[in-house]
DNA sequence: AAGCTTTGTTAGGTATCCCTAACTTTTGTC
DNA sequence: GACAAAAGTTAGGGATACCTAACAAAGCTT
């Protein structure tokens, strides 16, 4: 371990980053499984291996078994975060098609700071979380971009069928409605 | 002009843009102009400038004035759009501070699709239009995420002036309320 | 128009990150 | 335990995108 710097390419932020999902699914991180995840030959790997190494991030010598030291697992945890919630936001939020959502939040993931991650977490759970938006506020969005303009009928209908749901939650006095709306909860 | 490379690199995007930018605001784009805003040397510039000729990006030739061509005219138009869609969403949805919003905007330009910002502005608009979200429900946003939970008190103003909001749509008949919903609409 | 400043270019160097291809170590099978 | 296959390493090379520093052209001043 030496005078680590702060930070690191996003390069380097994928190789972490499928460390730590080789660890976690099949207790050991390969060279050749590594390479494979990030579609890099082997000897691409060894390279930033030593690299993560001189950095202090990972534990490795050569033919041995890589593991992530405590300052890298963190790192890598960070970034892993930041993919599933980006994803979470694509895929669930934005509606974008799975395949889709993996490639973009693949490349955000490097692009974007904590606090906007922080932010985009507390924005999707506001969505989930308030009355007013909710699973079926999100569902009506497919409606409203399949048409790219709002549509009277569809509008009509929403407007009623929330009326009731608000309806409902003020008759119970229900302060925090998002408690009770399991609905919406379960969209992530 | 030569058998041009589809796809350009992050840094040949910056480039671009930058030149966009500067022909808009400066009439034209000047070598140091173009260092100075991208924070690198002018010899840097140079050679960034032969690439893009060399792609049918720009005109350019030693000493001469440097323009878009239409195919770099195009590229750099949709990587500023990019780039507004995406720093609108996060100052304006997320709450983001401008400058926070303007970094990460810069990079996240580079990793998302077409097809996702494309979503976005729908999002945007989706937001912006409905009854039950627009701009009140935006701001309800800054409250909720300062107490980093929902506040029963907020939460019951909350339903009450959207069941308000919503109950006179309803009995104007309105079926697409986004229309007069010109307090969400400036927004943006 | 001479001379100084600013702007732009060139050449050579560094770092990153990938590649190919040859080589070494480890693993698994007979 | 020998030996082939698989996994890992090494060395050398190419592309990109910067840098420094010397040099050349343009633009102002007087």
């Amino acid at each position: 371990m030496q005078r680590e710097n702060q930070t690191i390419s996003d390069s380097l932020e994928d190789y972490l980053e499928t460390i730590l999902h080789l660890e976690e699914t099949s207790k050991v991180a390969r060279v050749k499984d590594i390479a494979d995840t990030l579609g890099v030959l082997r000897g691409s790997v060894t390279g930033a291996l030593k690299t993560l190494a001189e950095k202090g991030l990972i534990n490795y010598a050569p033919y041995s078994f890589i593991t992530l030291t405590e300052k890298g697992a963190l790192l890598a945890r960070e970034v892993q975060r930041r993919h599933g919630v980006l994803k979470d936001f694509l895929q669930n939020v934005l509606l974008v098609d799975a395949d889709r959502a993996e490639e973009n939040a693949c490349r955000m993931e490097h692009a974007v700071d904590k606090a906007i991650i922080d932010r985009l977490v507390m924005f999707i759970d506001y969505i989930h979380r308030c009355p007013r938006a909710g699973r079926d506020w999100i569902n009506l969005f497919v409606n409203y971009y399949a048409r790219s303009k709002p549509d009277g009928e569809t509008c009509m209908a929403c407007v009623s069928s929330c009326l009731d749901k608000l309806d409902e939650s003020a008759k119970a006095g229900n302060g925090t409605p998002g408690e009770k709306d399991k609905g919406a909860a379960d969209l992530r």
